[in-house]
RNA sequence: GCGGAAGUGGUGGAACAGGCAGACACGCUGGUUUUAGGUACCAGUGCCUUCGGGCGUGCGGGUUCAAGUCCCGCCUUCCGCACCA
């Protein structure tokens, strides 16, 4: 395909004679001219002290260097270019960094399937990625480059850590974590994919293990208020996803006594106000409180056998909710608070161990899984809330609002005033308490893996957990080579054993080093700070500048991160400003998500056999043509279907563009405003609308202005005003401009033809003259009845009634009238008129 | 199951605040240039039509002088969550 299209373009100029050399659009040569050029120009480098032009923040989501750029990347900084590009020729200092996210277990496979050093093949890929994107005219500052693996990076990531630490935010505890069996490691929860290992797809089981875990529960309220001021900022998708993500929930904490022991056991409720008609009382069977109320009564065994089973179900199966329901009565009662009801107590893997107390009561009328248990088990059902369906016939739960009954003090009360009611009683007697509970979990941090930062705690016998301190910083990972790096349970660094034993911090004693490895979520919940000062060996960042740059004025990237990183990019910029290192509280003002580059409706992936490479398409149809692609696609938050575009096309506007400035023979520096006023009109006209497009994000808009201006420029040299009207050359400069911004080579090259020094970048985008964007005539509609029958060039500024009388005077109004009489004249000048017929 | 978003020509998509539906492209058709064309330029292209016009923004209603846009009820597709008490 590639040779194919090279030989072509060979065969092509060789047939040229050499009037068409000097006039052909040579993408690849274009390329080879500029780029030297704007390396040493670095027009995009944003750090100087002495810059006078107001700040902004623009930035891309940081890549994987999996290997090198594909074409979602392409997608992606095409875009994010788009907007920084932009804000430079409004005459802003833009910060346009980008950096390596490059911890990660992908190259840790390599490792173990190759044999690769995960050093080596990591900062190789960064060298493709990165040679690949300065081709591709990324508009980064070259400048604030640096990779989280580095060590000087990933220190902070560990000072961070000591900082949570300290303040009780960064802890230990055993739970229950998902565990693939196949690869022998520990999962998060976002690495679960329908109960499936992401990497193997084996099913994904339960493992009791002591942990490391970030307190972002502590945030939950502060992540849910604040997400008001991204209101209208953020796609609100994400800000749904983050709320549900969240989950919180209002109800109410009830103590329930048990028989034989003599602490109650709360519940966590949303419907208080059913209390009443709790049946039946179930716990967890995988927690505590179930073994605990289990031991030594004669349903132990059972129960044991019934955990053992429990443990055994994989994920997958777990999440199937039409499953039967399970549990084992455990010969215990729980008495309900406001009747003194003795309820049977069942251990059940349908309540989890980690919501609420793990223990619930259970209300089988007007909950489904409680009433699919009470069935299962032929346990009673009482309703308390009257509504037309019983539940005990249709065998579903009704959760509608309505008049309490059998409830005592509530009958008759609806749900809401029946939960105040019921709250005020509960308090009243001690028996319960307003809760509100989240679906938001701690943050589990620790990764039995090697490529990562290494947890910065020591593990000392008579000490306990000690923290290395902050002089001894970065932990630095020791050499992979000599090291098992085969998921196997516990992290490969144990086996590093010069690395592992250590003295304790503390009493000098021997001690061991923590194994395990930070989540690379870590990582990128704070790299948008290190870009406003990468190189300081001090700190993770100087405060100073941190509150020059941020926050990020622009967040262009994926929704995949809709949740994770974007949630925990807020979590730590809250902690950051709580510790008094930051003066806001949120990281980013504006979000922009766009979609993915898919091949014939579906992921391009090698064995669908649908891959399309960026490198084959950039051989094939140069830079500017793939970025204009992407950029003209659609809105940048749709999909790109690329069997759906036309890369080709691309190429042939950018061409026709390009040939324009070939065609301009004013000198550089006419004065336009004695040139022709229509092609001036079109001119002003696209440059105001594209640039509110472009502030729109309604990219693909503003290069159909561009098209249309290059069309109408066209038009005006071959069969208007001719070539050297100074008319053409400020719009032939312009379409240079606002080719700057999405073909660069194009633009640039353009630019150099029109006569002027590089870069167009910082041209500065054409001001517009508001008496150019007025037209003398506007196209005025005459409806009759609502259909148009008529059309009249008017004065904008004409008025009402001479309107009206114009339109009752146009012939095709008064053909279809044919003589009817007039309701009335609906006048809305200069652009409608519509005359209802009786 | 719960929550959300979106349905516009053959295709990708435009349409400010309820006021000309289909901007700009792709594709297709015809023409000009060319030995040739995967080039360039010009013209045409929503559907139907008895050439008067009629019908058209997923479907069915409604509000309005006027609806892709607002309201009600469906259908379909995509996305997120999924025993969260």
């Amino acid at each position: 395909m590639v040779s194919k299209a090279s030989r072509s373009r060979r065969s092509t100029v060789a047939a040229m004679d050499s009037a068409e050399v000097r006039d052909a659009y040579d993408v690849m040569a274009i390329q080879d001219r500029w780029l030297p050029i704007w390396d040493e120009l670095a027009p995009f480098r944003s750090g100087r002290a002495d810059d006078p032009r107001p700040k902004k923040y623009v930035l891309d989501m940081f890549p994987y260097p999996s290997g090198d750029l594909h074409m979602g990347h392409a997608e992606a900084y095409a875009l994010g270019d788009v907007i920084a590009r932009y804000w430079v020729q409004r005459g802003f200092n833009v910060m346009h960094p980008i950096a390596w996210d490059a911890f990660g277990l992908p190259a840790e496979n390599a490792a173990i399937k190759n044999g690769e050093d995960p050093v080596r093949w990591t900062y190789e890929n960064i060298a493709q990625q990165k040679a690949s994107m300065r081709r591709y005219a990324c508009s980064f500052d070259w400048d604030r480059v640096f990779n989280t693996c580095d060590p000087e990076y990933y220190h902070w990531n560990q000072w961070f850590f000591l900082r949570m630490f300290e303040r009780g935010l960064a802890y230990r505890k055993d739970s229950n974590v998902n565990w693939c069996p196949n690869c022998q490691t520990v999962l998060a929860n976002e690495q679960v994919v329908a109960g499936l290992c992401e990497r193997c797809d084996t099913a994904v089981t339960k493992k009791k293990l002591t942990q490391w875990y970030l307190r972002i529960t502590d945030y939950a309220d502060r992540l849910l208020d604040d997400m008001r001021e991204l209101e209208g900022k953020w796609p609100e998708k994400v800000l749904l996803m983050q709320r549900n993500w969240i989950g919180r929930s209002t109800g109410a904490e009830v103590q329930f006594a048990i028989e034989g022991r003599d602490e109650p056991v709360t519940v966590y409720t949303t419907r208080p106000d059913t209390l009443y008609g709790a049946t039946f009382f179930v716990v967890a069977a995988d927690s505590d409180l179930a073994a605990e109320l289990a031991a030594g009564t004669a349903a132990e065994s059972e129960f044991v056998a019934y955990l053992e089973r429990v443990k055994q179900i994989s994920e997958m199966d777990r999440l199937d909710s039409s499953r039967e329901k399970s549990g084992v009565f455990l010969n215990r009662y729980a008495i309900n608070p406001v009747n003194g009801e003795r309820l049977p107590i069942y251990a059940s893997d349908y309540v989890l161990a980690d919501y609420g107390t793990g223990a619930i009561m259970a209300v089988p009328a007007h909950d489904q899984r409680d009433l699919d248990f009470a069935r299962a088990f032929g346990l009673p059902v009482v309703v308390v809330v009257e509504s037309d369906e019983d539940p005990r016939v249709t065998g579903i739960a009704t959760a509608d609002d309505g008049p309490h009954i059998n409830s005592g003090p509530l009958d008759g009360l609806g749900k809401a005033d029946a939960i105040t009611r019921i709250l005020e009683l509960l308090v009243e007697r001690g028996t319960g308490e307003p809760a509100v509970n989240y679906r938001l979990r701690d943050w589990l941090i620790s990764r039995q893996r090697y490529w990562g930062t290494p947890i910065p705690i020591v593990h000392c016998p008579s000490c306990g957990e000690v923290a290395v301190p902050d002089d001894q910083l970065p932990v630095t990972l020791p050499p992979a080579e000599g090291l098992d790096l085969k998921p196997k349970g516990t992290s490969p660094l144990g086996g590093a054993s010069d690395w592992v034993n250590t003295a304790c911090p503390s009493c000098g004693g021997p001690a061991t080093r923590d194994t395990d490895t930070m989540d690379t979520f870590v990582d990128s919940s704070w790299y948008y700070l290190r870009y406003a000062d990468p190189d300081n060996a001090a700190a993770a960042f100087d405060p100073a500048l941190v509150r020059e740059w941020l926050p990020v004025d622009q967040y262009v990237g994926g929704v995949t991160h809709a949740i994770l990183h974007l949630l925990y990019s807020r979590f730590f910029t809250k902690v950051l400003h709580d510790m008094g290192m930051l003066d806001f509280t949120e990281p980013f003002t504006r979000l922009l998500n766009q979609g993915m580059v898919v091949m014939d409706g579906s992921a391009m992936s090698k064995s669908r056999g649908n891959l399309v490479r960026l490198s084959d398409e950039l051989a094939e149809h140069g830079v500017d043509a793939i970025r204009l692609t992407m950029v003209f696609a659609g809105p940048p938050e749709d999909d790109i279907d690329w069997a759906d575009v036309s890369p080709s096309g691309s190429r042939k506007f950018l061409a026709r563009a390009w040939r324009l400035s070939g065609d301009v023979t004013s000198m550089p520096g006419a004065d336009p405003s004695t040139g022709d006023v229509e092609l001036r009109k079109a001119t002003h006209r696209a440059v105001h609308d594209a640039a509110i497009a472009v502030e729109t994000f309604r990219f693909n808009v503003a290069v159909a202005r561009t098209m249309e201006l290059v069309n109408a420029t066209r038009k005006a040299i071959d069969s208007g005003c001719g070539a050297a009207d100074p008319a053409v050359r400020e719009a032939v400069e312009a379409i240079a401009i606002m080719l700057s911004i999405v073909a660069p080579y194009t633009a640039e090259d353009m630019w150099s033809r029109l006569g002027h020094e590089p870069t167009v970048f910082l041209a500065g985008w054409p001001a517009v003259d508001p008496a150019l964007l007025v037209e003398d005539t506007v196209t005025c509609v005459v409806q009759v009845g609502g259909k148009v029958r008529d059309r009249l060039e008017v004065p904008p500024s004409i008025s009402e009634e001479d309107l009206r009388d114009l339109a009752l005077a146009a012939p095709g109004a008064i053909k279809a009238l044919d003589g009817a009489a007039i309701r009335t004249v609906v006048v809305r000048a200069p652009k409608l008129v519509n005359i209802v017929p009786a």
